[in-house]
DNA sequence: ACATCAATGTGAATTAGTGCACAAGCGCCT
DNA sequence: AGGCGCTTGTGCACTAATTCACATTGATGT
């Protein structure tokens, strides 16, 4: 679940600050959510905390981090250096967060060679040796949305079993190859959304996350 | 609904293949959802297809448009101008959805000044000036966690009320101020558990939206 | 050792979301 | 004009998610 990386960072942040257990409607706060919420989704981890005084946050930490995969790094490759490709490939939250840039991609002769941030554009006939050298296991796909599944296609008979699309298109896959989408555009839409049926002021809250 | 935006912009697709009525049938397919679903949701529009024929997709597209703030211009403030930051002011996807980018903001006084992308960046400080000269309405957090809740705060004050968070932070605002929350670090993290927990192999599918 | 306190873990209730299945309605063909 | 076939709109059942509320259980102090 979603929720579950909320509160790996909440609990970094409390680890960061010393604290060394935490209350289901401490962590609830902090991520925003109901505490019996957090009990339960906690629950499912099989993870105890112990009755009258809390979770260990260390350890709830290992756990958490244990079912999303640990701290292992897992090499990412790019396809479409575009607009919104070259933007991803120079921003440095993927390396920071365990998911270091092994290739960027493009069907465009005039771009395969250049460097962009330090990695240099292959061709996208060249993605199944790229994956294989690289050991990519995500897949990123930054194409127009009209290019989407043959990406999408050509990324999984290389192997990646993991890709975050980008462009504003489904994709079909196989099962057992997981797709997730990062829809800008609808963001931003549903913000307009919103602009236009503005409910009246009121009290803070905390946003959804 | 996040679903409308789907909808709007299948339809968009279908109007320039010159396709003049769509079956909820049809519109489900190419949004990835039931077709109870289709219907009930457009039925929440008011709108009134036609049974036995299906909907009008001119007409269905402006109802749409019409709920979701139409093809109404509004401009965005970038606040952040580093490594996200920059990557997003590069990005024309903003300008192409009708979200121009009308100003850069940064708390750094070495980036005061310069110019990205065609746009000259401003002070975190004169924020307030920005968002009034230039009539924005939505602003995109790209700073660093620990720095959001105070430019949420700022662009509040300035009178934005429409917020798309890229930083790896919850933030509160006052009711009446939409947050939306884009976490590429935990669309990572998710792919991540996927990936830690495959499941074996099977039919071809459509991908979740 | 025992009582007390506090927070977890979870059964049960509530709410939201989904999808089936069919009655109602519209156009077309005769 | 009337019947037929097709699709919408929606009542209803079902599933998933959320939240309440409390019994359970570990820690602590006397």
């Amino acid at each position: 679940m979603a929720r579950l990386t909320i509160y790996g960072r909440a609990l970094v942040n409390l680890a960061e600050d010393g604290v060394e257990t935490v209350l289901s409607r401490q962590l609830a706060e902090l991520a925003g959510v109901n505490a019996a919420k957090v009990r339960r989704d906690i629950s499912y981890l099989g993870s105890h905390g112990t009755r009258g005084v809390g979770y260990d946050v260390d350890r709830l930490l290992r756990e958490i981090n244990l079912v999303l995969g640990g701290g292992a790094s897992s090499p990412v490759v790019i396809v479409g250096v575009g607009n919104l490709g070259r933007a991803l490939s120079r921003y440095d939250g993927f390396q920071s967060g365990g998911f270091p840039i092994a290739g960027l991609v493009d069907a465009d002769p005039s771009v395969v060679g250049r460097r962009i941030g330090g990695v240099e554009v292959s061709h996208l006939d060249d993605l199944d040796r790229l994956v294989a050298e690289t050991g990519c296991v995500v897949g990123i796909v930054a194409t127009p949305a009209r290019a989407a599944q043959d990406v999408v296609d050509r990324l999984v008979a290389a192997g990646v079993r993991s890709i975050l699309n980008f462009a504003p298109a489904l994709v079909e896959v196989e099962a057992g190859v997981e797709v997730r989408k990062v829809d800008l555009a609808t963001e931003l839409q549903i913000l307009r959304y919103y602009e236009h049926h503005r409910s009246p002021t009121g009290r803070r809250r905390r946003a959804a996350g």
